[in-house]
DNA sequence: CATGAATGAGTCTTCATTCAT
DNA sequence: CATGAATGAAGACTCATTCAT
């Protein structure tokens, strides 16, 4: 009600919204969370969303494409570089740096498979990480199975460490490195043809 | 229409209401599922479904409540063997084959973790996770914190199989074992202290 | 409220829906017709609604159905006729008496056309009209055109009686005698090459 | 995109709004079409058309107030002549060239006829009709019933022809001659007694 | 063992309209 | 002359659930 608090809002409802958004899809899950609800948290009525985006689902798709951004840009750094041991290991070292950015968006994206699935941003984000994975994995046919899996299972894993941050004992900084060191083990051992 | 179909039919409707609702949970996530789909795919009403089950999310417990048998008794089995590496292996195994077995219903839960937390059904199931954790890793505070992501990896790696195991080129088997040399491995380096 | 009124509804609750949703659909148009005012009108829900028709545009589709059943009846009866003046007065005389029968429906045709045209049925209704008009036009292509606009002159001007019917003066049964007698005469000068 | 373009149209938005109104009001249908809608094709906001116009009704009632001004003077000139079939022959002819000019506005009233009967515009126009009636069919309460109806069906084909015009077959300007000499021939003879 | 009929609460979405700038 | 931001009311539709029969 403070007329402070509304002038402060001008003009940047809609970076509002998303911020609001992420939280509760992230807190409740996609479906769980309503329009009214994001509304009403914002003080807002459900047709100010409409201002500001097309549909529930495009609040959802904008959000991915400032998020997946650093994604992009990693991958394609990492497409440039020489597919050597070197070369993995920075993309895993930044790749954790970028999730533990973003966590909100990767918890959300961790919990809500299903509803990722049919969504384009849910297609266009698993097409990303088959993109790194390739990268991870030389395209290879005599690359040994194991390997293929160790790759999938170290990134799987720096996802997977979202879910566990959570978890509350220990250094949340000391847990992201312990995460990044097995994962960067996994894909040295599938690197050197484990 | 063949009235042997619905001869047949009688009595096992409960069964019946199960396999098509997992079937349905699993391929568009639980909240996007209405009861009135299951029932059509049914034949039957939608009252029907309440003859057998008090609610919706009764359906879904009544699944989990068949389908992780086999994990309690594993865990069971697991707390009473020595905690040799060998006795890991054991668990690593068979969980994997209790995987495969109840592909479906581990494919729901790993693409709606959101739903999952505010059931108590998902409380209790993340629990039994922790419990086959402390067995694979013994709770010592000495134990260094990558071996307990190496651990909390090798389960979360053979999930998300589960995921990777519909992309399609490989033979299925050997993928699965691919799966489980990899878990193993990672349990057995944090065995080792690493 | 009274537990007869009830009593009676029992069973015919589709129907009235039905008869309602026209009356509605006359007197507003379809679209300044909401479902909530019908639901109202009955004393049930709006949900209430969608257990008898999928969609809006379900309620009017099957009342649609019920009302043009008899033109659809004339249409064979007229094609199985010889093409003669005798045949033609038939029809004319036959339609106007559906067309006083289903007035409202008519009614309702006449005066939102713009719904008409993207609905399914709207289509089809025009489609029956055109084989009504060829039956009254032969489809000989040395017919001069006034002759075909004459025919569907008599056709158009019983359709607008509906809409002239309301306004008040005279006995409505002279008028809708006068308007066959007009629409007749026009027919007939098609007819003889007119 | 070009300069020109955006210069060119200074001023006239307003010309702009009631051409892109009518456009889109006679192919959707007044209700279905939304303020946004017309915005968006005229490039500008829906704030901008409040600027120009007070309410939606508004845009639809301006649109009449310059295309029926012809009815208008042809109801007065009709009033001012005497009632000699010759009057009746030229009120025709002009009422004809009237709605071909304007036929989108035409168009959109015969398609609309539930929207206009409440609003204002609707029953000014109706009166007008009206007036035409009483000219074209004097008030005598002598004149047979027959007689009222063809002039009422004279002036009710020729609004149906923009409906019928648009149906692909033979050439407009041959239809609409084909009509008016059937129009003509009605009233004539209406005014014959008939 | 099951259905037919219905409900209440809620969903996303659209609309005409307003007003400070 | 026009826009950016927002609102209040309403719309069609869906869902889990209930209960008399």
């Amino acid at each position: 009600m403070s007329s402070t608090g509304r002038q402060r809002r001008r003009g940047d409802t809609r970076q509002r919204i998303q911020d609001v958004a992420l939280e509760l899809f992230a807190e409740q899950g996609y479906e769980k969370t309503s329009l009214r609800e994001i509304a009403e948290r914002l003080e807002v009525t459900k047709a100010a969303l409409y201002y500001h985006f097309k549909t529930k689902e495009d609040i959802l798709t904008s959000i991915f494409d400032d998020l997946t951004r650093p994604i992009d840009e990693l991958i394609v750094w990492g497409g440039e570089q020489p597919r050597t041991l070197e070369t993995k290991r920075a993309i895993l070292t930044r790749y954790s740096e970028i999730l533990t950015e973003a966590a909100p968006l990767f918890r959300f994206m961790q919990e809500n498979q299903a509803t990722m699935r049919d969504l384009k941003t849910g297609e266009s984000f698993k097409d990303r990480m088959l993109q790194l994975l390739e990268i991870l994995n030389h395209d290879d046919p005599s690359t040994p199975m194991t390997a293929q899996v160790r790759c999938f299972s170290a990134l799987f894993t720096m996802h997977g460490g979202m879910f566990v941050l959570k978890g509350a004992d220990g250094d949340p900084e000391e847990k992201r490195k312990a995460i990044l060191e097995v994962a960067i083990d996994l894909v040295t051992q599938a690197h050197n043809g484990v």
